[in-house]
DNA sequence: GCCCACACGGTAAACGTTTACAGTCATCGG
DNA sequence: CCGATGACTGTAAACGTTTACCGTGTGGGC
């Protein structure tokens, strides 16, 4: 592990100058003669180019970060899983950051770009603060937010669209003969959160079905939860048939209890869940899942970013992932592939200047 | 996105040198008149530390990479999970890796550790090729591996012991009073995949049972591969009563293979996966399965690596993670939650030197 | 009143590259 | 045969820090 060899090292061994080390390790026009020399001592030392030092003089340091919100969800991993070849594929290492949905960490991540180890962010934060959007407006690189931000927000911007999935959700349940439907819900805080509440609501005064309250529970968005809130539901409206879940997470806490409780899935209560991840394919009964298209998502916010990398200054983009209804055993009651409703393809809309 | 300021720009505005500049910031002694000025003058212009130029001076990056061999395999981000927080607590960066278990890429890896933009690497290759061996010795950086290298590597090293891990699930199958055990492998010239092979043979050659190629099947690590090679297997040996299956994802392909073909489990066919990985907890029924602490050599690795970038030189370590068994529906036959089987505890060695 | 010690701050070099600019040398045309 | 041209190559500056070293000025001791 001693230090390894540099430019000048190389040069001293050839006998000629580091610019014409440098010129011949970058392909420049050199005399054979140098070359051969320059190769030959760079052989035989095992020179590798110092990628820091290269950094600061070209300003770029080849390196991108992603600052999950959590790295024990799923459908952030769905999103790692297609941002990194991307990345990889143009030749940027993935810095990987996680905030626990803290949003002091969010902030420090933001506040870091200005240390400039990075060449530019994909963040998808839970919550979306005043703070946030002060410290996006300042920007030291250029930013892609997985997640809805506020209109007229300057900044790259992938969405799902989960008010379009609670929508498909509701409506299927309704199909299948439901009228008793619960809903499982994260904090209404987040913007998740928020945005799955109201369609929800929504959707059912739509079809001209009551709200209910004891029919809505709030936990957060992890198994446990999914189990209390459903306990909880179970007491207050025993006759409930059909669960909305916020996430998968939920959903399958929710499948433990309502199993302890003697319940049927999907025979006396149908139950969807969220997201989509590689659980609702592994429980049994198989959880139909709304898809939100984490894995598009993150495909899509790779590509801004590295299009903003490359393009330099264009107006800001938002994309929209349209959702997805994968039907499963936990409302459709027979087992096998899922069969998938709601519309396919990517709408793409220019955001005008702020 | 203007260039951002320097210690150069502070230093005019406050009209000091950049010395006293760089002192103030790094908490040196200075004169209270000249900490409010260069103080004042940062905080107006919004200044942040150059962390390329910082790495370039100091030699150190404060990143340290993880090499996974497979972003999707939820082993890895068990190992992710536990990594990320210690690195981050000692304030290093994550830098992410995927090589799809392919050894170019991993001795790409190693390679580039010569451009020194990390200060360190974790790495988990799949097979260990006489190449590995060479880049290992040769590095430029404090490498930790977590997999099992030949004896006498000098490597710090995280190894899980799938062997007894195999005997303890064996052992469990056939307490149970199964005599037909089959085992689903993954491809023999991965480490992994010869060991669990190997110790599948020794340990029923202890129980006195006899070892029938029919009953061994060979695919990859994947799902689909599980449900291949339980459908072979079925053909050959019909009255199977039970399946070691070489992780969990084979052992879900098993499932759906098995329910497909009309078998009840635990009843007629008992199965173990191994990994102990979220979608163990989540299948139906819920999958007993070995765990060979992904999560504790995650975190073990990492430690390893901080302590030699703290400690600087030391004979290599070697770490062993004892594997558990967690007993689940799948060979129990009753639901709830898991029961553990298996030593506690973690064995520390020291490795001599080569 | 002079010298010394000390505290502080400035100058400059260094980390390992890339690259603008200028210098050298050979060759070619006139 | 001389100057111009062009092809290479070397010198040095720059990227933004940290830090060794030296200079300055103050205060105290004698």
């Amino acid at each position: 592990m001693a230090d390894g060899p540099t430019i000048t090292t190389i040069a001293e061994r050839a006998g000629v100058s580091i610019a014409s080390v440098s010129r011949v390790l970058n392909g420049l026009p050199t005399r054979q003669e140098t070359e051969r020399k320059v190769m030959a001592a760079a052989d035989e030392l095992g020179y590798v180019r110092n990628a820091v030092a290269r950094s600061l003089k070209s300003r770029r340091t080849h390196q991108v970060a992603f600052a999950m919100a959590d790295v024990g969800n799923p459908a952030y991993l769905a999103m790692l899983r297609e941002i990194q070849p991307v990345l990889k594929a143009a030749g940027y290492r993935l810095v990987l950051h996680s905030t626990d949905a803290v949003v002091a960490d969010e902030i420090d991540v933001l506040h870091s770009l200005g240390e400039r180890y990075v060449d530019g962010l994909i963040m998808s934060p839970l919550r979306v603060t005043e703070q946030h959007l002060e410290m996006l407006a300042a920007a030291r690189a250029p930013v892609v937010i997985i997640g809805s931000v506020p209109e007229g927000t300057r900044v790259d911007n992938v969405r799902a669209d989960s008010r379009t999935g609670v929508r498909l959700a509701i409506d299927h349940l309704y199909a299948l003969g439901r009228r008793r439907i619960g809903m499982l819900n994260g904090p209404l805080d987040t913007v998740p959160g928020a945005a799955r509440g109201a369609a929800y609501r929504e959707a059912l005064a739509d079809l001209g079905l009551h709200y209910d309250e004891d029919l809505v529970r709030i936990g957060d968005f992890y198994r446990a939860e999914g189990g209390r809130a459903v306990a909880e539901l179970l007491d207050r409206v025993p006759d409930v048939d059909a669960l909305m879940c916020a996430n998968d997470l939920i959903a399958l806490g929710a499948l433990d209890v309502l199993r302890a409780a003697g319940k049927r899935v999907p025979a006396d209560v149908a139950v969807v869940g969220m997201d989509d991840t590689d659980l609702a394919a592994a429980s049994w009964p198989a959880l139909t899942s709304v898809s939100l298209g984490s894995a598009e998502r993150g495909k899509a916010a790779a590509e801004l970013l590295l299009d903003r990398l490359q393009g330099g200054d264009r107006e800001p983009r938002v994309v929209t992932v349209p959702p997805r209804l994968v039907v499963r055993a936990s409302t459709a009651g027979t087992a096998g592939a899922g069969t998938v409703h709601g519309d396919a393809g990517r709408t793409k809309r220019k955001e005008g200047g702020a």
